[in-house]
DNA sequence: GGTAGATCTGACCGATCGGTCAGACGCTGA
DNA sequence: TCAGCGTCTGACCGATCGGTCAGATCTACC
């Protein structure tokens, strides 16, 4: 035993996000991954304090640049900001596609986390740039529904490759917003 | 104690579809559902079989509606069942609001049930009419967006009258999908 | 070769899960 | 009055959960 420790953590972050995506946060036991990397519960508890640190871990490359879209749609107005949220969100649902399921998949439960709590104020901005920073109860519904749905998309077209996915999903998330090009 | 059976059903259904639209199906213990109705566990077990029968009796009337939409898409053909799927899907999401979410939260993990088999084969069908019968991957894309992001939405926007949300949805789908009008 | 520290494990813990069961309680008709 | 039935409950069950801990095993350095 003993393998080198860098190898073994990555191992265990690649099959907890496998599993999570498929039977969710709750859904998946430290037993579970620790018998798909084929070590014992004890281990993953050596590399990750607890389950939500885990969690925690996984998700923080996906928050990152959700943090970094927010802070860039910040910097322009109207249609612009629109644009800039539409292509930004495709591009980080594409390349997180099953942290972003997993995030959606058991959204209420998982945002009472403290390192998740400014989601949902992110989420809040996203919506708005997709209205077009609009009031009207059609516009903040066709915003949710582009969000939820591109979201939901990427964590189950995991047959198409990347850029295909990215296009199709730009376009009809500038249908859907009314998008001016 | 000793209330009418029918109406302790009726509660524990009621406080059940509550809870699992909150913390989910498998986030929602039987205790739970008891509490908040002032029950005991043993109660809920009383009235139904199992905590699955619980979730099946629940989402029954939402199976059926789907089921029916299911066949009436059947009936038509390219851009009219498009239309059909599309308004048949917005009035359903929008009915049964609490079950559509749920059912999506924890889709993988609930269709292993056997009630929910045919929910799979129905959701493709829904898909295809959704893409006008079309092979593209965009068009595929495009409505599995729309169908996810129907349902998701539905869950979150409780507080819009049901007539305003099902024009939203409508018009957002229809640009989504390009329904020829 | 021996020691220190990193890596890993089996055994165990309390809590909670879905589910079972014997029996208590209240209503109703004979 | 009392027997019968529907309704409900507390106590309990085995399984599994996340998490702890002492110690076995391996690696690197002196």
């Amino acid at each position: 035993m003993a393998r080198p420790a860098p190898a073994t953590h990555h191992e265990l972050l690649t099959a907890a996000a496998r599993r999570f995506a498929v039977t969710g946060y709750k859904g998946t036991s430290l037993q579970d991954i620790a018998r798909e990397v084929g070590c014992s519960k004890a281990t993953v508890l050596y590399h990750f304090a607890s389950k939500d640190a885990l969690l925690c871990e996984l998700m923080a490359p996906a928050i990152t640049m959700l943090e970094e879209l927010d802070a860039r749609i910040a910097t322009h107005t109207g249609a612009q900001a629109q644009r800039v949220a539409a292509d930004g969100f495709v591009d980080l649902a594409v390349r997180f596609r099953r942290e972003i399921a997993l995030l959606r998949g058991e959204f209420p439960d998982l945002l009472q986390q403290p390192a998740f709590a400014h989601i949902q104020e992110i989420s809040e901005h996203l919506i708005a740039a997709f209205s077009g920073f609009s009031d009207r109860p059609e516009a903040r519904v066709a915003a949710l529904v582009v969000l939820a749905g591109i979201a939901e998309t990427c964590g189950e077209f995991l047959d198409i490759p990347d850029d295909q996915l990215r296009t199709a999903l730009r376009a009809v998330a500038y249908r859907a917003l009314e998008v001016s090009t």
